[in-house]
DNA sequence: GAGTGGTCTAGACCACATC
DNA sequence: ATGTGGTCTAGACCACTCG
């Protein structure tokens, strides 16, 4: 007969305090040394409780302030609606589309380097080959959610609104297909990870069981000509993702 | 200043030990207790820097047997063409897809339940009617990954092979062709959350930094009818995603 | 039985936020 | 200054696995 550890049976009635309602999206728990009182356990042990919550993206903490129950809204990141030529081909910026919340973009950061093997092999340039990356990073109701890198070949891509810190109407994919380059098909892998120590500190997760979606999207011209890679990392406990397809 | 604590340096150091190669796939780690006399920390430190590499994928722990450094081969799972009409309609299971992977179903349980209200939105029929369900678990290479539960309205499939535990060549989408409802499109939903407790066991899943992807597919008629509810429960640390779709 | 992982305590100390 | 979260220790005890 396992006994159930202390420091779950502590998370457990919190979390159905929470699921219940008792506890409602933004009310503050109660303080570590107050929790070890009530449940008669140690400090360390209302600590790990909390800890257990916040890995299961149910609290969120604030250092030296307190816990927080979270908010549950997801942000929907539906993509071939987002992607559609439609939108691009006529001024609109992609994140329009995700409805219902605050965007804005931050830290953009364009420049050149070195191709690292998996982007070179997509692009189809030589290893080592100079590309222009477009980093940026993602802010939603004010919180950190995204951190996107994307990369192009420089000769196809120089001089244009591409390489500005703002790409102008309808955005990258819109420069692209001025060039003739207009992405036809795109190709996203989808993987679930720990987050980096960077990607924890830019998207503030917490320490600890936080986890991130790594997103790796490859845009193809009609002639199959990969003209974008972009690497996308994305809070995973701030969006869903959703896809269609036809049998 | 902030000074890196030392649960931190014990992980960063083995984790570059691990990506390095020094410890490759499959060895075994320290012990705890020498672990902190390497280290110079309490056990109860050197536990937790392997609970935080087990929560980042790397390791993994076997009861009273010591930590292993794990594999990194992740399972395609490539939506559209697993789920394309040729390959359901020539009677081809959907996971012979999926190559490189020794495959097999267990648990398989037809049931009859009330509809949950989202399962019953979904496939149009009043909250609480009777539907069958269809659970499964996967398992490949020995490792269950995946748990997956289909819902049907009842009158639909009654009598068919698809209430059977061995739904016959082409599985359960040939078995809907054959009654009119052949699907023509699917909507997948993918959130990363951490397991529920029966899904850890289910899984085998490590107690603290597991996490799942949870897929909703629905499969719709080319008349827009959803002819089945697709829950799915993925080990996140097994798999990756891949989606196309075109602008 | 000996070695392994897993939980717990009491008390200590630090870092951070608020007043 | 006080209260909050976060880290650490030394030692204890339990559960599991293997020989």
């Amino acid at each position: 007969m396992p006994r159930t550890p202390q420091y779950r049976r502590v998370a457990d009635d919190l979390r159905t305090q929470i699921r219940s309602g008792a506890l409602p999206a933004g009310s503050q728990l109660p303080s570590i040394p107050n929790l070890g009182k009530q449940y008669g356990v140690s400090d360390d042990v209302a600590y790990r409780a909390i800890e257990t919550l916040r890995a299961e993206g149910l609290v969120e903490t604030r250092q030296g302030t307190g816990s927080f129950v979270r908010g549950f809204t997801l942000i929907p990141r539906v993509s071939p609606n987002r992607l559609s030529k439609a939108q691009w081909g006529s001024g609109k910026a992609i994140q329009d589309l995700d409805t219902g919340h605050r965007w804005r973009t931050a830290d953009v950061v364009v420049s050149e380097t070195p191709a690292p093997a998996d982007i070179a092999e997509a692009l189809g340039v030589e290893e080592g080959a100079t590309v222009i990356t477009r980093g940026r990073r993602y802010i939603v109701d004010d919180r950190p959610v995204q951190l996107a890198t994307s990369f192009y070949v420089r000769e196809m891509v120089r001089g244009t609104a591409i390489t500005y810190t703002d790409t102008g109407p309808g955005g990258s994919y819109a420069r692209l297909a001025e060039l003739g380059y207009a992405p036809a098909r795109f190709e996203e892998t989808v993987v679930a990870r720990a987050p980096h120590p960077d990607e924890a500190i830019s998207l503030a997760l917490p320490k600890v069981g936080g986890m991130v979606f790594h997103i790796t999207r490859l845009a193809f011209t009609k002639n199959d000509r990969c003209v974008e890679v972009n690497h996308m990392v994305l809070d995973a406990a701030a969006y869903f993702l959703r896809y269609h397809f036809t049998a």
